[in-house]
DNA sequence: ACAGCTTATGGAAACGATTACATGCGTGAT
DNA sequence: ATCACGCATGTAATCGTTTCCATAAGCTGT
């Protein structure tokens, strides 16, 4: 492959003016700029983009670490995530922990190997020692829909407090008395707060939270369904399954199924995370939903804040009550797509 | 952050030796091994990658080009695919080409830029330019699922043929006559190949296969909602809708249902790509599953042969119908998971 | 005791870029 | 006419590795 030498003797000149007409330095006499511009098509010549990375110690890549990639939650962030560096100038790359706190680890290790310039994370686990160091080396680094406490780094994330009430009124509204919880590991953020804003929105309305109704998921389909059995082999089984994600929902469908019942006539069921399934699920899944590109973007100007020398912004944004129909009584309409203002934005610390 | 020579003032020797005894080389005394482990783990030295690759001239990483990550087709590509990729030493860069041929094109260019070692690609298009310099230029490089016709690279797919016979016999066996398929871009080979076996089934059932009847998609959930109003526009419209992917199903569900119609009483509907959402849909989805995992891991290997000198294997694995409600006539039972032996296994051509 | 090996080590070149510094030249001001 | 300055350019150092080559020391066999 054609090097900075191989078109400086085809234009005749020194490797540093090359790097100069490539770089668009100002001064460049026409003459040469034409001359060099001439060989680096007549080679086909494309700079080296790990020399230069050597040299200029900057790489412009983001690297994001999230914990599942058949999670269409996380694949669709990873999507604005890879857009949005796209437009600053970026790329991304994308490691996958399958929410296993080692792989999460493995990829973080060979991100930071590659001197990537900044990284996005959604950790799996309450945050390993090299999660830790990384963070407190200085390495720019954003949380982003899960994040770990205690570490001054920016978080962007959805609030679904707000949500959560809205989900129990309307449970409560049709009815429902007996609500169980099929929780995320205890170790993310994410699978502790939902479960405390349920149990927060469920003490508003009188209502207990016992624990043979809090299911020990992993956010793996698998464990939805595994929960959800246990739910219904129990005495007096809950009226309504809330899944903290949309793939522990897929397996509380499967569970419901297996045994030959139907939602929400037999079990009522409502997901953390919208997705376009399912809206032709049988029945559609009342879901809550989370302004996801917009959190993907807002992750990608924190850390590229963080590169470039500004001060990094927090993000907090409303996630909304989706009502379909499995939690009963089909509604006139789908609901309108949230809006997404930001709730809460504040700078650099965390909450 | 320490480079090697930090490591080997603090270990009191040459940086020769401590590359040496990072990488293994035999002739290095115990003592001096010792004494540089030691130093590693006091500064927390971790070798750059960059200059690594800037020596050595290898990355230890493959680019994956994909058509769509919100196609869960190809997320799962890219799950196995990473996955056999860091069993075999290697890591993985995804590019997404949301199915546009200038987006894949960018992120050819920049993984080329990178000097990955080799790059697995689902193209977009027909090939442009770029693409074809690179795969001439001798890039390792393997075409996985979609293939550009023409080159000398390995293809690693799914036959659908046999699949798709076995869906329009089923369709048939349930009295549909009108038979309609969404189609993906002409310009990618599985955009026409599953037309093709399509029309070349019903013929075999002395069925036609009218224009009107050929919808004209891009793999996307718009496309597919949009062909599928056409057909409902029709004077005489479909009894069965045959998408050629799932997101396109996913359109064509969101089409019916505006309309008020029911699947599969209005109208049949059957996709190629099976997804563990179409277990849950309403109805179920009739689909034809492809042997994703072992397509992925079929193309690193691939590569991995390439890469490392070895006469690399094109590979064909056969796709396997799933009767689920869809087009008709409850089955019994959900059909069993499709086997995965070899159809076809050429050496190093195309078919 | 000595030639000839093997083993352990260090020095230095190289990978392909960027960039500080030096140099030479033309030009405008005095 | 001279000086100083700015512009265009080239030389060479540098980034962090790996690896070739040279060298020294230790060992074996005669």
């Amino acid at each position: 492959m054609a090097s900075i030498k191989d078109v400086a003797a085809e234009a005749g000149v020194s490797v540093a003016t090359v790097s100069r007409v490539l770089n668009d330095h100002p001064s460049v006499s026409a003459d040469a700029r034409a001359r060099v511009l001439a060989a680096v098509g007549a080679l086909g010549y494309r700079p080296n983009a790990v020399a230069r990375s050597l040299r200029t110690d900057q790489t412009h890549t983001l690297g994001l670490v999230i914990s599942d990639v058949l999670n269409p939650y996380f694949t669709e962030l990873a999507r604005s995530v890879e857009e949005e560096a796209r437009a600053l100038g970026y790329s991304v790359i994308i490691g996958n922990a399958d929410e296993r706190p080692e792989l999460q680890d493995h990829h973080v290790r060979t991100l930071l190997d590659r001197r990537i310039d900044g990284l996005l994370v959604s950790p799996t686990d309450g945050g390993s020692p090299l999660m830790l160091d990384a963070a407190r080396s200085g390495t720019p680094m954003v949380f982003v829909d899960r994040w770990i406490p205690g570490l001054d780094v920016p978080v962007v994330r959805a609030d679904g407090r707000a949500a959560v009430r809205d989900l129990v009124a309307h449970l409560y509204g049709l009815g429902h008395r007996r609500l169980a919880i099929i929780a995320g590991p205890a170790a993310t953020t994410t699978g502790s707060e939902r479960v405390d804003a349920f149990r927060e929105a469920l003490r508003a309305y009188g209502l207990p939270l016992p624990d043979a109704y809090i299911g020990q998921g992993d956010f793996q389909a698998a464990s939805g369904r595994r929960a959800t059995e246990e739910f219904l082999d129990l005495a007096e089984p809950p009226e309504v399954v809330f899944a903290a994600d949309n793939l522990m929902a897929l397996g509380a469908l499967d569970a419901v199924r297996a045994r030959g019942l139907r939602v929400p006539d037999d079990i009522a069921l409502a997901a953390f995370d919208d997705i376009p399934w399912f809206v032709h699920t049988d029945p559609p899944v009342t879901a809550i939903a989370q302004p996801t590109p917009e959190l993907g973007r807002a992750a990608v100007r924190a850390v590229v804040d963080l590169i470039e020398g500004r001060p990094p912004q927090s993000v907090t944004l409303p996630a909304a009550l989706v009502v379909r129909r499995s939690c009963g009584e089909p509604p006139p309409m789908d609901s309108a797509p949230m809006d997404s203002a930001p709730v809460n934005v504040t700078q650099r610390s965390n909450p």
